[in-house]
Formats: C-alpha cells, structure tokens, sequence
DNA sequence: AATTGGCACTCAGGCTGAGGGAGTGCCAGC
DNA sequence: GCTGGCACTCCCTCAGCCTGAGTGCCAATT
C-alpha cells in the first residue's frame, strides 16, 4: 500500500470535485485518471484517507469529497502552480493600464480579479499606515474652515475639514508658511511619524497661529490613526450565487460578511502578513478566524509596500488557478503603482 | 359594485402579499381586513380586477397576486405617505452626523438606508458636472510629474497625475503662478465651463510654461468631461438573498447588474429627472429601462444639488415604507452637504 | 342590481412506496 | 498488496394518492 499512490488518489478527488461539484466514487476516479490500479485498490486507498480525516462521505453509498484538511494537504503538497497563458498576462497588463488614477486602479484590479477566477474579489487600498507623506495642502474653503488634504507616496488622497476659529480666507499668508512648515518636517516620512514630526512644528509658529496649526495636526493624526479609514472594495459578488456554487443557505450570511469592511480589513492584513513577496497565503473553510466565513475559503497576497488583494470563494475552489491569478495580478499591480 | 370598494380589495391584497409573500385568497383577506362583505362578493371583485390586469393568480385555486400594474396603482392612488417615527428620524441624524468626510456621508448614507429598508440601497456621488470649482491645487510629485487636485463645492475631490515633460520639484515660483492664475480664473464657476475659462489662462502664460499650463487644462477638462467618472455605492446585497426573497434563480443575474456602475448611474440619473424636490420616482418591475433588472422595482429621489439616491428590491417590496425612507434620507443628506 | 351561501371543481404540495443505481465494505484468491 | 466478486446500503426519482385552499358559477335573497 503506497503512500505516495493514495496522495495521488486524493489529488485526483480533488481535482474532480472541484470539477463536478459532486461526490466522487472510485469507479469515476478511474475513467478521469490512469492510477493503474483497480476499484478496490482505490477503495482501499479512499479508506485510509477518510481514516486520516482527508476526505469524507456525504453518507453511505455516496461518493466521497475533501474535508477541510484535505485541501490543505492538496494546496501545501499536492498543487502544481499553474502560470497564466500568455494571453491572460497581456490581457491583465492592457487592462490594468488603462487606468487614470489610484480608484481607478484599485476598481479594475477588482473587476479584474473576480472575473479571472469567478470569485469574489477583495483589494485593499494602500495602507497609510506604512506609507509616507508626499505632500500636505491646506485649502481655506469658505469661513473659518480649512481643508486639509494629505497625499501618500502610494498616489491615496485623504482629506478633512477643520474648523480652525479663524477666518484664514484672505490670509493666504499665514496659510502658506504653515503648509510649507508642515510640509518640510512631514514629507517623505512615515505617516505614523506625523503626529510627532509636527510638534516641533507647533512650537514655531506664532502665538495667533498655534491654535490654527494644533487643528490641522490634530486632523493629520487623526488620518494616520485611524485605521479603520482603510478601505476596501469587492467584485463579483454574483459569483457566489452562481448556479452550481455551494450555499445553499448560507449565502446572505456570507454576504452579510462581506460587507462587514473592517472585518475584510483585518482579515487581509493577518493573511496578507503570512504572505511573504510572490507568496499566496490560502485559508480554508474552518481555518478562518471569522465565523461567518467559515464555510468559505480565502486566497490572498500583498502587493507592493502595503496593500492586499484576494478572492473569496467556497472552499470548493480551484486553487492551483485562485493562487495563479492572485499571485499575477499583484504582481502587475505593485508594478503598476510604482512606476 | 363598488368601484371603491374593488381598490380597497386591491390594497388589501397588496398589503397583505408584501407582508406574507403568499398569494392572498379571499378568506385569508376577510381575516385580515373589514371589508364588511362576504368572500364571494370579494371574489367577484377579484374577477374584476384580474380582467383589468391588476392582479393574477399562480395558477388556478391559488390566491392572487398583483401584477406590475397592480403596484402601479397602489403606489399612485392607495398608498398614505407612512410618516417616519421620531426614533428613526433622530437614528438618521445621529448616524449621519458622525461622518467626516465625503466618502464617509456617501458610505454611511447607504448603510444607513439599506438597513432602514432591508434593500440594497445605491448612492450616487454628488455629480461633477452640475458642480462648481471650489479649489485647485497642483502639486509636483517627483521627476517632470504634477498632481492636479481639483475640488469642488460639494466637497468631492478628484486628483490626477499628468506628465508635463519638465522637471518642477524645484520651481515652486512657476506651480505658485499657474495656481493663482487658474483659481482666479475656474473658482465658483460650474465645472462644465472650466475649459472655456482657462483658454484666457493660457494665452497669459509665458511661453516656457505654455506647455505645462496646457497639460493641467487638459486633465482639468478630462475631469468635468468624464461623466464615467461619476461614482455610486451599494450596500446590503445581502438582502437580496435573504429567505423569503423572490430571487430563486434570477438572483445572481441582478447582483451582475448591480455590480454594473454605468448602467445605475444611468439609471438614477434617470429617475432622478423625474423626481423633483421631495417627490421620489418610482420604477416598477418591467416598467425598467434595464433588462436585468426587470424583476426589481427602482425607489429613488434627488439629494441637494445634483445627487440620487435610492433603493431597488423585489416589485414586492413595502413602497410606502421605502419611499418615506428614501425621502427622508435624501432630506438629510442634502442638509448635511450645504452645511 | 348587488350581495350572498352553496356546491362542484381544480390543482399545488405533501406523503408514501417501489425500483434503480451508484457506491461501499469485506472477503477469499492470486 | 492487489483484485474480482458479492451482498448491502441508502439516496434519488417517479408515480400515485390525498388533502386543503381557493376558485367560478348559480340560484336565492335583499
């Protein structure tokens, strides 16, 4: 009885389920695949793996589908990577330079993405937390209100409205030497360094102006605190209600997660943190930390200095094709935004 | 016979169908309302209405159901404007007070009317094209490449990078110029007129930044030109597939349409054109322009100056409801803005 | 002329039971 | 350790039956 045949086995179910949807029964195994052995041989084999917790039957006289477990095993030992055709590269590197700008690119790599692998696709924006200020403005917008406008190294425009007390309408004066003191201690550091970068900053200014640049750095601090302005922006979620997908019941509470953005979030940033540079980290069904996500699988990377971008989808998914697709479309991406 | 009383039958049936989802037959109706007369002359009334189109049964010995032009009817004649209680009137401000920014008043209105309607809400950001110029601002970001940053009074901003083939990092004299020059030229004037309005700034340049000034007009234009660029948010997709739904197995055909931006721009821009202040448009089932969505009925109105919002859901759906939620919303948000 | 009670009729949905078929587990033989 | 054979399990489908909600029509009543 071989080890290495019984993987096998379990590969070929893998790979059949994933096509079918449906139980796979040794019989069937054997027309798709030259194993070289008989049904029972197979059987034997399917019996160990249930043993092992590897696959499982729906009931008696059923076929036979992988549990979680097995396709972890499938996706660490079993899957071969499967590159992208020429055509689908060109195709992703046309697509994604048409951009015009950051949303624009972010929005394709979306629709991109879910439309490759027929799945939900999730793409963080750039997090501000790792990136650095490439510039501050300050626009007096009508009364006493500023507004302040940070842009990231990343090409990601915030912006607040501060009321500063003060009528800086006409005094541009007064507003450009706070820009330009602003911008000499912030730009081209980190945005978390911004709250204490400025308090030398407000030491500087004269004393009628403290009040105004205590404002405006109270509103920097909090665009580089706050973690929860992190965005991300989903496609394809008509994937999940295909004909032929796997919720039956479940699929508005699945929904109802998705939607949950600061959950998405969190879950992007622990998966995108076991991914490493030109490495896909999968989660699968129970695997997940997120209750209501349990039944699917996640399939993620990051992408350039700090984003992250992936797919949901059953845990009944194609992997070895999610992972690909993932793995090139933050490749070009990360390109993309540095260039 | 009354014909009175048969449109009291109707709103009963509508009433009753909404609340259920179950076709209404003429006992189950005299359960529920008083109608002061027997169930055959209910039936009879029944007939009546099914002649002219208004309702329609399954099939034989069901109940009745009321057709698109049974809707129709009851949301133009039978349908009393439902006040929102206090509660949800002071829920809605307080939610929406909360927001910080534009994009936050965008993604808090649709949560906030999806969860007020348990249907997918669609928001449309305040148009460009109706808007005025608040502001511009360049600003070079490294080698020969300026950001043009224009905002406008409803707060929205748009940036984009544009290659002006000379290196202005360290000419702050020359961006100082053309800003000056452009804002006094394009500030308060509606952005439709941005390109006429900066011909007159290009002929003031000196002949060296002639090049430059012509790249920043050209991406300003492109941004009040590009109708595409018009955004709208979704939440609550969910809703869709939640029990007692009637999406059996169109449901992943709407979500498809849903995910399509231009066409519910279209659309609420449609709508909205037929919609004026405080009245809200309604488009019931085939009554849409849009195939896909010929299963769905379309609640949406006006906001402000130049915004749509709204809410679209099974041709079942709860009008009085939406509608005074949708109204209130957009009274809200509309406040909000001009403030 | 409108309303009503009565009655025969229709039909979707649920329940049941039989038959087929895919699949399994086990065992004896190679 | 592999294989063919065999008995067994149990899901699925289909047909038939029954029930109950609901209808349309009619004759009688107001």
């Amino acid at each position: 009885m071989s080890e290495e045949r019984r993987l096998e086995v379990l590969r070929a179910i893998v790979q059949d389920y994933v096509r079918t949807s449906e139980p796979v029964g040794s019989k069937a195994l054997l027309d798709r695949h030259q194993l070289g052995v008989s049904a029972a041989t197979v059987r034997n084999d399917m019996a160990v793996l249930e043993e092992e917790g590897l696959i499982t039957a729906p009931h008696t006289s059923a076929g036979r589908v992988p549990t979680d477990a097995g396709y972890r095993l499938f996706v660490d030992r079993l899957s071969a990577v499967k590159p992208l055709t020429r055509a689908e590269r060109t195709a992703i590197e046309r697509f994604l330079h048409g951009a015009v700008d950051l949303d624009d690119v972010v929005g394709r790599t979306t629709r991109l993405l879910s439309s490759l692998t027929q799945q939900v696709a999730v793409v963080q924006y750039p997090s501000l937390t790792r990136s650095t200020v490439r510039h501050v403005e300050l626009v007096p917008v009508g009364g006493t209100r500023l507004m302040v406008v940070l842009i990231a190294n990343t090409g990601r425009v915030e912006q607040r409205v501060v009321d500063v007390g003060r009528d800086l309408s006409h005094d541009e004066g007064a507003v450009g030497d706070l820009r330009a003191r602003i911008n000499a201690a912030a730009v081209s550091h980190p945005l978390t360094a911004v709250p204490t970068r400025l308090a030398d900053v407000l030491d500087a200014v004269v004393e009628e102006d403290r009040v105004v640049a205590e404002a405006v750095a109270q509103a920097l601090a909090d665009v580089a605190a706050e973690d929860t302005e992190e965005r991300v922006v989903l496609a394809g979620t008509a994937n999940l209600a295909r004909v032929g997908s796997d919720f039956p019941t479940s699929l508005s509470s699945v929904l109802d997660a998705l939607e949950e953005h600061v959950v998405l979030l969190r879950l992007m940033g622990s998966m995108s943190a076991l991914a490493d540079e030109d490495r896909v980290a999968v989660s699968i069904g129970h695997e997940n930390p997120y209750a209501p996500l349990r039944t699917t699988s996640v399939v993620a990377t990051r992408y350039g200095v700090s984003g992250g971008l992936g797919v949901v989808g059953p845990t009944r998914m194609d992997y070895p094709q999610a992972m690909a697709a993932v793995r090139a479309v933050a490749h070009y991406v990360a390109e993309i935004l540095d260039g």
